[in-house]
DNA sequence: CCTACCGATCGGTAGG
DNA sequence: CCTACCGATCGGTAGG
């Protein structure tokens, strides 16, 4: 017979894909809709199609899987959208495509993205301390990245001189704010993403030229036209907190 | 003896509240530090210093609990950042002393601001749609107002001609992704409000002058440089998914 | 990968 | 507000 395999491990029941495969598919999909408490192993074993006992083949407890499938989904997040940062073009195209792929990636790969914003905010415990720790160690590295991209844009005069680090937490409310809002949107209706032109002008204004945390008042008259232009599809990911 | 007292309800145990505020608070408490799923009537039971049994008296199901609490949660956050944006001042100083106040909610009250997220976030199934419909209501009729509050800045010459409801979305990302890093930010060091004052800078050059999406270049400022390549008519890169 | 089973705990009810 | 108790289900294990 066929034990010459020795883990095989495949049994295409559904879909031609192995149980490992079928097993990450279904858990991401139920942790992302139902949250983690309100998944039981028995849900994805039945969505598998295996007994529940099965899956501790796989895992050796819940925690494990759930922490397996989020560091998934992180790494493919930034996989995705990092690339367009480090492209080429102006800092502000790089900049805005980089946004424009973890956006897309929220609408293309909404199980993975949910599995993201569920880990940096609904697990709790010991479990969460793990998921947080994960998840910082990669905004960390991601802002470290970012701190450097607007040095840079400073020397090549793209943007006003200003302390980086306030150029990340800038960057990083709105970005999270989109990817907040277009993560609970409902499916489909992505307002923001379809009224990322007008946002983008806006906040680039902010990004490029401002009279940092020493003025207040002046809101000098607009000039500038920023690049303006629909959304181009792109790739995705992007780290931060949501 | 004093079953004179038809309802009382009456057992000062802890600090001198009644049963019921101390199932207020201990439920608020855990609900926001363990979630939903995480929280059992029985710790709550345990918390408030009653049997388990007893909590049936005062809600029918922890369901019914949870919604009470999340109404009461949107009532005080909303009851605290509402008046500062109808008082007196420049929009702007309006604008910030609104947002201000809802930052210090978070951080003065940190367990009605967490169980409201957790209410937008983490609760699913048929629950999660009866949450999400309360939200729903709250956050409709604060658009509407500031949709209002704009369009009467516009007027006022304060904010640059622009359609309403861009404004709308473009404060929600910015207000989302604020609430959201001070809501996840290890207690103690925000580093969001403590910024607040470069960040509002940016914020508002985007509000007050841009030339929105269909906006062609305007005054051009007094100083405001920017390197960006010399003044050429946007990109129009296109592509875009509609 | 399955059958069989574990102790623990869940939300909730009966009845006083 | 309590004692006593319910059926259901939880994550996980034994042993093959």
């Amino acid at each position: 017979m066929e034990d010459t395999i020795t883990e095989s491990k495949t049994t295409p029941a559904a879909g031609g894909a192995s149980t490992e495969e079928r097993l990450h598919q279904v858990a991401m999909e139920l942790f992302a809709e139902g949250g983690y408490g309100g998944t039981s192993m028995s849900d994805i074993a039945r969505g598998v199609g295996v007994q529940k006992a099965s899956l501790y083949n796989y895992y050796s407890s819940k925690d494990e899987l759930l922490l397996d499938l989020v560091h998934r989904a992180v790494e493919a997040w930034t996989g995705h959208s990092r690339p367009p940062l480090l492209g080429s073009g102006t800092r502000q195209e790089r900049l805005r495509a980089h946004l424009e792929a973890a956006m897309d990636f929220v609408t293309e790969r909404p199980h993975e993205a949910a599995i993201v914003r569920l880990a940096a905010t609904q697990i709790t415990g010991e479990l969460g301390q793990r998921v947080q720790e994960m998840l910082g160690e990669k905004e960390c590295e991601h802002c470290a990245l970012l701190e450097t991209f607007f040095a840079e844009a400073m020397e090549e005069g793209e943007i006003e001189e200003a302390d980086p680090r306030d150029l990340v937490v800038y960057w990083n409310v709105f970005a999270d704010g989109l990817m907040i809002n277009e993560l609970l949107c409902p499916a489909g209706s992505n307002r923001y993403r379809g009224r990322l032109g007008q946002l983008w002008s806006r906040f680039w204004l902010g990004m490029s030229g401002c009279e940092a945390s020493g003025g207040e008042e002046r809101n000098p008259g607009p000039g500038r036209r920023a690049g303006q232009r629909g959304g181009s599809p792109a790739k995705a990911q992007k780290g931060g907190k949501v």
